[in-house]
DNA sequence: GTAATAACTTAGATTAATCTAACAAATAAA
DNA sequence: TTTATTTGTTAGATTAATCTAAGTTATTAC
């Protein structure tokens, strides 16, 4: 159907372009680390394919269909990571990059599978949604855990921004999803926060780490 | 590495090759469905690279380097087979075409991984050897059921030249690898085999199947 | 041993995905 | 409101993988 690089200019298009809908080339370029002109002509082929709406100097819009594929191979991506880390026994760092191929696996009945071993699964292992069959995907609002106060009890939702630093770095303060934290402290000078929670009654994350990690009221 | 395309080539002419130790150009061809002008034009580049050694109008051989690296692509091929039927329940009829997608996975620790969930296996689930880590392939030598003799007992080894149909056509009759079989009659004039099973007292097979059978002694 | 056929190679074209260089438009700075 | 900077586009080149058409060499048939 697409090619293994187009899937990925989608992807990119679906991420970039959640929050207000529309991305510049430059975005996209910045994000593949490919150069504008070839980000340009890839978005001159996509919009032959209906997959997006582009003119030159407006930015680029997804189309319905365009969203759905994106939707599809995100889907694909997410439960590949779930699948790694379900069934493989793989931490939840390691597999982004190995997704990141899988995910262009022609082969519907190998993901039926997949999702079916892991009992049709909602979210990944990041705390993302997973889109349905149909690209669709529901979004969770979460809030930021920086933007919660001193007294309030938490649990750890997703993580956002992940990169496999930032998860070592979760790993290693034994920091995972579904954790109770207790928000024992914020400093206003740095937004930094102390929390507590079993195992570990002290620890200080600073603003960045705060902003990265999407949490629930409890 | 290699290029999608250069493995596919590499993973042809190695098993093209495994007897005679040589391929034509029209071989390949036939058997990647590709032109031939495009297989000699691969084979330049390939030489170039030091995985085959080619002169025009000669048989094309794979060098050292090249029988390794196409030892570690069927390694990963067959890797997935068994973890597809193993992990995943998957019948053995259903994973060739995705084990010839994610042989191409550029990620050694996944592989590793699936090799330990499986427990460091030898075989593939049509009873194909696994080469090693180096890209050495062990061969069995099993006899052909199609030269057993009437009296004899023999245990179902492993199956070549399989295609999804020849698969599930020995699903339909309970024949599988480990199987006991009796071979009671063997027709001489067409070559087919009168054999006697658990759950089958008397199957007959075409010489076309016994010759893709192969067997151990018991 | 020539003629016919099959196998193989060369030449040149095509498509996808990328790049650099150069130019054009939009935005930000002065 | 000019000027400078950033962003975006066009043009043209490159590499990988494929093809068709047209020759060449080798093999098979007669
Ligand atoms: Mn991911
Ligand atoms: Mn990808
Ligand atoms: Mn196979
Ligand atoms: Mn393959």
């Amino acid at each position: 159907m697409h090619s293994y690089t187009e899937e990925n200019y989608l992807k990119a298009l679906f991420n970039l372009s959640a929050e207000k809908g529309e991305v510049s080339p430059n975005e996209v370029s910045k994000q593949l680390g490919i150069k504008m002109p070839t980000v340009n002509s890839m978005m001159k082929k996509l919009a032959e394919k209906k997959l997006v709406i582009y003119e030159s100097y407006k930015p680029i819009r997804l189309t319905e269909k365009g969203k759905k594929e994106a939707g599809l191979i995100i889907r694909k991506h997410r439960l590949t990571e779930m699948f790694l880390v379900q069934q493989m026994g793989f931490g939840w760092e390691e597999v982004h990059e190995i997704a990141e191929q899988i995910e262009h696996l022609q082969s519907p009945v190998f993901f039926e599978k997949m999702d079916a071993l892991l009992g049709y699964p909602k979210i990944d292992p990041h705390g993302s949604p997973i889109p349905d069959k149909t690209g669709k995907m529901e979004w969770i609002k979460y809030e930021k855990l920086s933007s919660c106060k001193a007294g309030d009890t938490v649990k750890l939702a997703a993580v956002i921004h992940t990169t496999d630093d930032f998860l070592k770095f979760l790993n290693q303060r034994g920091l995972q999803l579904g954790l109770k934290l207790k928000i024992k402290r914020v400093e206003k000078f740095d937004g930094s926060m102390e929390v507590g929670y079993t195992k570990n009654p002290s620890e200080v994350l600073s603003h960045t780490v705060c902003e990265r990690l999407l949490v629930e009221r409890v």
